[in-house]
DNA sequence: GTGAAAGCGCTAACAA
DNA sequence: TTGTTAGCGCTTTCAC
């Protein structure tokens, strides 16, 4: 098309009608004659309008606020990296005078988070960012939001019935196989592998059965018996009994890997593996948390799959951001990649994580 | 500090002089007296003022015009994919009136380098990024750019005397020890492994050095007479010969693996291995090109380092425009993690090429 | 319904 | 050396 700027004035000069004319024919604000409304839309046919974004903010009053909901960064290390890159985010994007604001629930407290949903009720922000941990109570949530028009992207966990403008997140199947097919690669021979679930009880369980299933399937295509999986739930119980369900597991001389669901489980499990001296077992975990690193430095984590929290956090602003300020749409999902991080590549991965944007 | 937007005016006021002293001794442009300069300096300390780069953006008329200097993409798969992510941030950024050019030179052609050198000379772009293949006659490249203040960012290679505002890209020597340790894992008996570069010569070859090096650490560490390590240069070769080469290479019964150093390489001798059937030899390589992805979907190749080159690419123009923009500084290098690439996690790669920001 | 005009905060040209 | 002012392109108010 032509090349040169066009400008709301030059359409206004092209149409025969003021500025303002135009800006109601571009927004569907005021009214606006049939006649002039024909005028308009058929230069608008003619020429190729992109408005100046730059003028437009400036101009508009409306500045935004975004608010992320998540699990309180204090109380765990996962949701700590999605925090950062929360913080990120804000700052990434006050030059253009859009405000990122968090609010944190507890992860194993309801109530806690129904407050969180009442303070959005009343401060109404112009977007939403939400990790989704209860079910059933944030869909009352997302209706709220939908009758409100306040845009929210989901991330970490998806709710597809939500129908939020984005999802961002993996594919927890797939990453189940990616842990199994790690697994294999490290123990070809006959043995039985563990399945573990250590996060306390709440809807986010479901979530987890879908890395299970994944971590089976694999090895059911196999079609080979000399692999076998169990499954194993330390979901509400106390520290004695987990340690002592381990201590059963561990007791089966066919086991030859452990495949743990979580990231929190991850470095539980790998603890007491040290303490029991038992350096056989191979580990698949998740994420680069703290603890999660030392046991891989020292060789008890085998693999870690990284979920990426801080980069999820981070696009999930970058979204909404994108989406108010440049009316620019976010993909439905982003399912990040599956990424596998082993004793050799784990420094690039700790480098990059302070850097990249 | 204070919490509310101040404005050039604001500052105007309380220093009691006019809002164009306030921006001269802002950008130190013109003459100011020294008692002007004083009262303003005192204010600006008390204050805590940050301009609002959306005004100045509007206001101010320049342009920035970016150039990305890079392989013809057209030649090859690799650079086609850095090109993508020139193309991305190209629209990323048009919104802001930053303008994103690509030059594209011959990879083997040292001349037309030179060529695409003389046209920057002319045009006389505000930022660059460029991928230095050539190292001597860059050199010289990087002099003009210093002295005409253009700011420069490197990616893919990296030559710190260039002293560039960023290099992006990985750490080869890590490369090849995340290379060697998972070639370690797939063939954990006794074994030689054979490292084999493949592109044309030219001063890239020193840096494919570093992934060699690391390599033979790894297995230099381990100790263990059971592996060795044998290195093949198939550069400047005619095709009979490579292949001949090829064929003497694998009639050691001791060979269990090849580790290609770069992406071009690996879909070669991946083709090889295929015509020659020889399914027992590991291939560890580079990159999720076409070719490469098809032969590892079909076992051909185990593993591929991941070395995001559309990332690279988006992020170099990303910082450009940041510094230029935001006058908000790039990190000063950049080392993108090692990505590990499986079968299975292959597809999760694929699909969020095309997706993260 | 419509057009004119006053900003948004900053830059840059101009006059004093 | 300084202050004033006219834009940048768009939004929004306010008369008509």
């Amino acid at each position: 098309m032509s090349n040169k700027k066009i400008r709301i004035k030059d359409i206004a000069e092209l149409a025969g009608v003021s500025v303002g004319t135009v800006d109601r024919v571009l927004h569907s604000r005021g009214k606006v004659s049939d006649e002039a409304l024909q005028k308009v839309q058929e230069t608008l046919e003619q020429i190729n309008y992109k408005p100046n974004l730059i003028a437009r903010t400036l101009s508009s009053r409306n500045k935004y606020r975004l608010v992320a909901i998540l699990p309180d960064p204090s109380l765990d290390d996962y949701w700590a990296q999605s925090n950062l890159g929360i913080e990120q985010a804000e700052t990434e994007w006050s030059a253009f005078d859009i405000q990122v604001d968090s609010a944190f629930f507890d992860l194993y407290n309801l109530d806690s988070f129904k407050q969180v949903a009442n303070e959005i009720y009343k401060t109404m922000p112009d977007g939403i960012l939400i990790a989704p941990i209860f079910y059933k109570e944030t869909l009352p949530f997302f209706e709220f939001c939908k009758t409100n028009n306040i845009p929210f992207i989901l991330f970490n966990t998806n709710i597809p019935e939500a129908k939020p403008l984005s999802f961002i997140g993996q594919n927890l199947y797939e990453s189940g196989r990616v842990a199994a097919e790690l697994m294999h690669l490290v123990q070809p021979g006959p043995a039985t592998f563990a399945i573990i679930h250590s996060k306390e009880d709440n809807d986010n369980a479901v979530h987890l059965l879908q890395k299970e299933k994944g971590f089976k399937d694999y090895f059911l295509e196999k079609k080979d018996k000399d692999y076998s999986t169990v499954t194993i739930k330390l979901t509400s119980l106390t520290k004695a009994k987990i340690d002592n369900r381990l201590e059963i597991l561990l007791s089966n001389p066919q086991l030859k890997g452990i495949f743990l669901s979580t990231s929190s489980g991850t470095s539980y499990v790998a603890s007491f593996l040290e303490r029991q001296k038992r350096k056989d077992i191979k580990l698949v975990g998740y994420d680069l948390l703290k603890e999660n690193i030392l046991h891989m430095q020292n060789g008890t984590i085998d693999f870690l799959i990284n979920q990426n929290p801080r980069r999820q956090a981070l696009l999930g602003i970058r979204y909404l951001a994108n989406h108010l300020f440049l009316q620019k749409a976010p993909p439905a999902t982003n399912l990040f990649p599956l990424e596998i991080i082993t004793q050799q590549n784990l420094k690039s991965y700790l480098e990059a994580m302070n850097i990249n944007f």
